[in-house]
DNA sequence: CTGAAAGCGCTTACAG
DNA sequence: CTGAAAGCGCTTACAG
């Protein structure tokens, strides 16, 4: 281990200004309360002192002494700065930086976090959790476990997305995904439809849920029929169309879309002319043929700003106080109409 | 400010396992010196009492004592997680991430940093620069104030890409364009070609002069007749090309160059059967009709993992010894031969 | 208005 | 082999 180089201390301005070391504290972190009073010569004299040395405080020091640092940590899952990973955390990482900007704090993202028993996790021996503030966490699936014992310690933390890994009251900022599937749902029961396939991916997380959810009761209150569907049964998708007489085909997310778009177009319907398509997702940068891909936007930036200003409040606020504030948060993704849901053909002109 | 709520520390280790808060930070730390030889059993109790209680040391206690952090930080002269940068950093940030998990370190990014005087600054009144054992710089243009400064305190630090911002010695990774640049012009040679033309930005960095010398000089010794032109002047492209003859054109970087093909085919011309076509920048997923454009790949992954690297030898490494490393290293970019330089149509031929 | 002192949680000589 | 003590650089009661 290299010798530390000694770095310029409070002590050594505090002998430049003549004053002790605990003025130079009091005015370097403008502490002027009853029964501190720093007169301005003074002031002026420690402040120039500081300047002219080149003085930082050691935050390290600083943290020990209790204060906070203005370093928020960041943990993932899995890897946040791989290609693969930019569709998903490319945009959360981009709102973290722009708003970590704004508030003036720094990111310390915690890639070391080793794997041990199988799962990555934030509570490893020599985890630096505690050097910040509070910490964003990242991810598809996190760990009940690691939620519950962040809650018990009280630490501020504020996860992105809406959890249900624990019964423990979690922190986060999420996606709300019931009101635009409502909105788009009556967009095409307006359009004429009332039958449709929803394909999904099976998966038993919150969103997928909801969505699923929502679009069960909008079948169930006869606004407009639902066949599900598992995505391993889209090759079957447009005998399954024929055979139900839906005239929409509505997919989990973008992606998932275009496997059914190209399903459909291998059978030789167009879309959507035969059928109307749109997606429970983000379909910006999605086109189809031609067509923008009808469906949604979800705000992931401002999800991120969102999960940011939700924890700056946590760590200001005194932990006995939480339970006062509203720590469960929803951001509406909004429908991106596009151009795949179209006016459906008039069952009874087939008759005529 | 909220109390921070105490968390458990060496002290109560000590008490239940019934040793002394110095005997726990020898466990921890596996001091086992020639002064201090801890029984097997001894071990083992403390190491039981930490388990049980979950310990986790608190980093800002063992910085402020002098220890290591395995903490790096990150600094970039622009925001790094932003859709529009993530082609220059999305590559760094990999490599970063990866090499950090790797060596068990975590990345504090200093979003913070704010705007003063017109720029942003790694010294402000606030840095937690400190906190870090080195940092890593990254950015197209950095401010040679304080790359100095960090060389003149001795922080260990490593800047991505070769500097000329100051004269200090600032340790670096970069990247040797000279060799592939050389490797394509003869392989361009070869193929027959001796008249070309050179369009460049007319940018002053290392790596632009770079490029512009090796064409330059191969222009001098008569291997391949150059004549370089500014980015303004792509409209004249078709004019200057039949002008000199020249039967191939090379760009700075893949952009440029798909502007040059852009003015070529506007002009009818048709790429590369009329005229051979390279960059000098990486080329990876730039594709001109069909054909991979020829270039370079620039591996930024390993020249962030080296960076990184570089800096952990620098961190464990006494500054005073640090003359004595190889601190400014250069990673070779590969040449990607693609589909864009063909055989030059033979000038005898043209008069037969 | 200002300073001496205690304390944050750790490490590391230094004595037993 | 183990512990009491000093010290890292800061903040904050507490006395003057």
């Amino acid at each position: 281990m290299p010798s530390k180089p000694r770095r310029v201390t409070q002590r050594e301005i505090a002998q430049i200004a003549g004053v002790s070391q605990t003025t130079v504290s009091m005015v370097l972190n403008d502490r002027d309360g009853t029964n501190v009073r720093i007169p301005e010569a003074t002031r002026a004299r420690v402040k120039q002192a500081i300047e002219q040395a080149t003085y930082v405080a050691d935050p390290a020091a600083r943290r020990l002494a209790g204060l906070d640092n203005q370093i928020v940590g960041v943990f993932t899952y899995e890897p946040a700065l791989s290609p693969e990973s930019m569709d998903f955390y490319g945009p959360l990482l981009n709102g973290l930086e722009r708003a970590a900007e704004r508030i003036g704090c720094d990111l310390l993202f915690f890639t070391s976090s080793p794997v041990e028993d199988g799962t990555r996790s934030l509570f490893h021996r020599r985890t630096r959790l505690r050097l910040a503030d509070g910490c964003i966490l990242l991810g598809q699936q996190m760990v009940g476990s690691e939620l519950g014992r962040l809650v018990a310690e009280q630490f501020p933390f504020v996860a992105v997305g809406r959890r249900d890994e624990t019964t423990a009251a979690v922190p986060y900022v999420g996606i709300d995904y019931v009101t635009p599937t409502n909105e788009l749902i009556a967009a095409a029961a307006a359009a004429g439809h009332q039958q449709a396939l929803y394909v999904h991916r099976g998966r038993d997380s919150p969103t997928a849920r909801d969505r699923r959810g929502a679009v069960e009761s909008a079948s169930a209150s006869g606004q407009l029929s639902f066949l599900l569907v598992g995505e391993e049964r889209i090759p079957e998708l447009p005998r399954l169309a024929r055979a139900t007489g839906a005239t929409m085909i509505i997919g989990e997310d973008a992606f998932l879309t275009e496997d059914v778009i190209l399903s459909l177009t291998a059978a030789g319907l167009s879309v959507p002319a035969d059928l109307s398509i749109a997606a429970l997702g983000e379909v910006r940068g999605h086109r189809t043929d031609g067509h923008a891909l009808a469906g949604f936007h979800v705000p992931r930036e401002q999800v991120a700003a969102a999960a940011l200003e939700l924890l700056q409040q946590l760590i200001i606020t005194d932990p006995q106080s939480w339970p006062g504030l509203d720590t469960q948060r929803l951001m509406r993704a909004e429908v991106e109409p596009g151009d795949t849901i179209v006016t459906a053909p008039n069952p009874d002109q087939d008759g005529s």
